[in-house]
DNA sequence: AGCACGCCGACT
DNA sequence: GTCGGCGTGCTC
């Protein structure tokens, strides 16, 4: 309990309270305080939005708190010019997990806040909607319409038609004349009625009863919901496990108890037949949150959050800073997934902040994958999460069977072993599927003058430009420069310009010499661009009829096939040898991913590897015993070589239009603290791996300490010095805690 | 990041 | 003569 105060220090209401100290959307780091109007400016909460000036323009700030005194000399400090919300727009909880966030991966604080305000109040709308409302047909409305006004009585035959009445907006979308509404209402043919939110009754939430469950996903669930306050768990389940039922069951025991739920998903993982499965279970309202809404769409979806008007809350990485009324639980499906970790500006984790405001609520965490990320599975061995694992599978289902094709000294054609491309003929004939995965896509990853050997590269990029057919050209994957493919030569001139390698559309055209008798689906980004060519591939697919699905990883992520029986990686040998310590980790949850996409009760799936590594000790363990032994081996070497999570990184970034300049810089860095900070342990500056990208040159040198803290206090001292360091004026920087990749 | 001030080169 | 190049400095 709060300590009651004893004595009451009077002095409190003499001091004036009179300085607003804000955050403002700037790359500063730091506040701004600002001179409130008046005695009531002060009584203003934290999270109102205020529009001030600053230097010579306008702008609109967040209140962080209102403080008697400060540093900044009076005739500096401005008043400020409007306040624009009656009642804060974020809530403290928000605010306290953006600034949480802003300290512990070292971005400014106003910049950081502002990822917590939907794009629609940061322009500074109104933070009061319109309620949405239907029009309906009076039950005469029709003896009502004047005889001769044909169009107005088509637009209340159409209206009449929706029973529940029906939005101006879905009118509009019906091809009829809205302008007459005002009209029917006028003559009281039509009214116009609030809707109200679908009543959240527990007796009435499921549409659909829970599907059974086995004594792994009850014993899961139980743990679950039985947890009090905050808990963190990592429901690691296999492929075909039920873990999508354990997330339903529990979101429906928060939601009984009349709480929301927050589900963090990947950027891909938000296909329809996810939200399908909510929406077939539960009658409640859902809102989804992700990248293609617009400004408008995104806020109304984040109001309903925020009221508690919507019960669930599905989203991508941004919706960690979505307020909820009344938070129950938050699940973060796919949890190893790269895309929650944002790879520019406010380089934050939403996995890692998901714990973080878990902990702040005191509400329950799950996060769920069927390969976790190692620093999940490290949380568990240190007793900081709890391991809910799932080995079987639904129905009667089997794991796939792995083997490894050992493809040192035989022949390929575009990359296809002949062991391989019989294989695909056996499982073709018995009336299955197979699925090659390429990781590359167009036709070749480079092309090369067989005369003198030259090499078609980016002019921006460290980088080959990648040779595509359909259409044809050159284009450069890093920064998306395209050229036409030269007939010459660009160095010798010789006539003899050969594809090396093999990308999506290569693999496609030596299938289809192969197996000119079935369908050959091609999946990457060039193939699916195009709106619903995606989902015709899978009502494809899902005939049944023999097929070669052949695709990067797009295949591998969200969709099941089950007539799939094989799966072939065409190069599994890719990120073995990365010079990121992460490159076997994810290629091991690469692996499984796309071994995961085969196989059904009835057709037991059978994964290919084509290596030239077939000794390699952890491709052997992940095949032969699979991704948890995989997980604790990997998690041996990360010890034995003081690396992540076994010690705390952060990466220092610099880039520059010259070669030299980044790398000054953070040498000069280096050379400045690293003689204080004996518990650090530095590595660089390198040129980043690919230096130059997109016209522009990378370095970056990595710290690692022991204590997290150490390395917090060293990142904090770090940034103001590059913040007015002479060099850095011409160098982009930044600050990477927790790198997801190295580059 | 913006935005303005300021001081040197090629144009209506 | 100016328009405009981007270096430098500042934001309570």
């Amino acid at each position: 309990m709060a300590p009651y105060p004893i004595t009451c220090t009077t002095e409190q209401s003499d001091i004036d309270m009179n300085i607003l100290r804000l955050a403002i959307p700037s790359p500063l780091r730091r506040t701004f305080d600002y001179l409130a109007r008046s005695p009531e400016d002060s009584e203003l909460k934290p999270g109102t939005r205020i529009k001030v000036s600053f230097g010579r323009r306008e702008l609109i700030g967040l209140l962080l708190e209102v403080v008697d005194k400060t540093d900044i000399p009076s005739d500096k400090l401005k008043p400020i010019i409007a306040v624009l919300d009656e009642k804060p727009v974020i809530p403290s909880y928000i605010i306290d997990l953006a600034l949480w966030a802003a300290d512990y991966y070292q971005h400014p604080l106003g910049d950081a806040l502002f990822h917590a305000v939907p794009t629609y109040l940061r322009k500074g709308n109104s933070a009061h909607l319109a309620p949405h409302t239907v029009w309906c047909a009076e039950p005469l409305g029709a003896e009502k319409i004047s005889s001769r006004a044909s169009a107005q009585k088509a637009l209340f035959e159409l209206i009449s038609a929706h029973e529940h009445g029906v939005s101006k907006a879905a009118l509009t979308a019906e091809g009829a004349n809205t302008a007459l509404l005002s009209k029917l209402a006028a003559s009281g043919a039509i009214s116009e009625h609030e809707i109200s939110a679908t009543p959240n009754h527990p007796e009435h939430l499921l549409k659909e009863p829970p599907l059974a469950l086995n004594t792994e996903q009850q014993a899961a669930l139980h743990r679950i919901t039985e947890s009090e306050g905050f808990t963190s768990y990592l429901l690691d389940g296999v492929t075909g496990s039920g873990k999508t039922e354990v997330y339903l069951q529990a979101i429906h025991h928060c939601l009984s108890s009349g709480r929301q739920a927050l589900v963090l998903v990947p950027e891909i993982g938000l296909t329809p037949q996810t939200l399908q499965r909510f929406h077939h279970r539960f009658r409640c309202d859902i809102v989804v949150m992700h990248s293609n809404l617009t400004d408008k769409q995104r806020f109304e979806a984040w109001s309903k959050a925020k009221s508690g008007q919507a019960a669930i809350v599905i989203g991508t990485r941004s919706a960690i800073f979505t307020p909820l009324e009344t938070a129950g639980i938050i699940i973060v499906d796919e949890e190893h997934d790269g895309s929650f970790k944002q790879q520019d500006g406010f380089r934050y984790s939403a996995r890692d902040l998901a714990i973080v405001r878990g902990h702040g609520e005191q509400i329950p965490v799950v996060l769920g994958s069927a390969t976790p990320a190692l620093e999940s599975l490290a949380n568990c061995h240190k007793q900081r999460s709890n391991h809910l694992t799932l080995r079987s599978r639904a129905g009667n289902a089997q794991a796939p069977t792995f083997a490894l094709l050992d493809i040192r000294k035989k022949p390929l054609t575009n990359g296809f072993s002949s062991d391989l491309l019989a294989l695909i003929k056996k499982h073709l004939e018995s009336g299955t599927q197979a699925l090659i995965f390429i990781n590359r896509r167009g036709f070749a990853p480079s092309l090369m003058c067989h005369s003198c050997g030259w090499i078609s590269e980016c002019r921006r990029c460290d980088a080959r430009m990648t040779l595509h057919q359909s259409p044809p050209h050159l284009h450069c994957h890093h920064c998306d420069s395209q050229r036409p493919i030269p007939r010459q030569c660009d160095h010798c001139g010789a006539d003899d310009l050969r594809p090396m390698g093999t990308g999506t559309e290569r693999a496609e055209m030596t299938l289809k010499q192969h197996f000119n008798d079935v369908p050959i689906l091609r999946v990457d980004r060039d193939s699916t661009a195009r709106k619903g060519a995606m989902d015709n591939i899978i009502a494809e697919t899902l005939k049944g009829e023999p097929c070669i699905l052949i695709g990067t990883q797009m295949l591998a992520k969200g969709h099941h096939f089950p007539k799939v029986t094989l799966v072939a990686i065409l190069d599994a040998d890719g990120g073995l040898f990365s010079t990121d310590f992460h490159g076997m980790e994810r290629t091991a949850q690469l692996i499984m991913q796309v071994a995961g996409r085969a196989g059904r009760a009835s057709h037991p799936g059978h994964v290919v590897l084509q290596t030239h590594q077939p000794d390699h000790p952890l491709l052997n363990t992940l095949t032969t015993q699979g991704y948890e032994a995989f997980a604790k081996e990997e998690l041996l070497l990360r010890q034995q070589y003081h690396q992540p999570p076994f010690t705390h990184m952060a990466l220092l970034r610099a880039e520059a239009s010259t070669q030299g300049r980044s790398i000054a810089l953070l040498q000069a860095i280096r050379d400045h603290f690293s003689p204080h900070a004996p518990y650090c342990q530095w590595s660089g500056p390198f040129p980043s791996p690919m230096e130059k990208r997109a016209g522009v040159y990378r370095a970056q040198v990595s710290l690692t300490a022991a204590q997290r803290p150490a390395l917090q206090h060293l990142l904090k001292l770090i940034c103001t010095t590059l913040e007015t360091h002479p060099l850095a004026n011409k160098v982009r920087w930044s600050v990477d805690v927790d790198p997801y990749d190295l580059y």
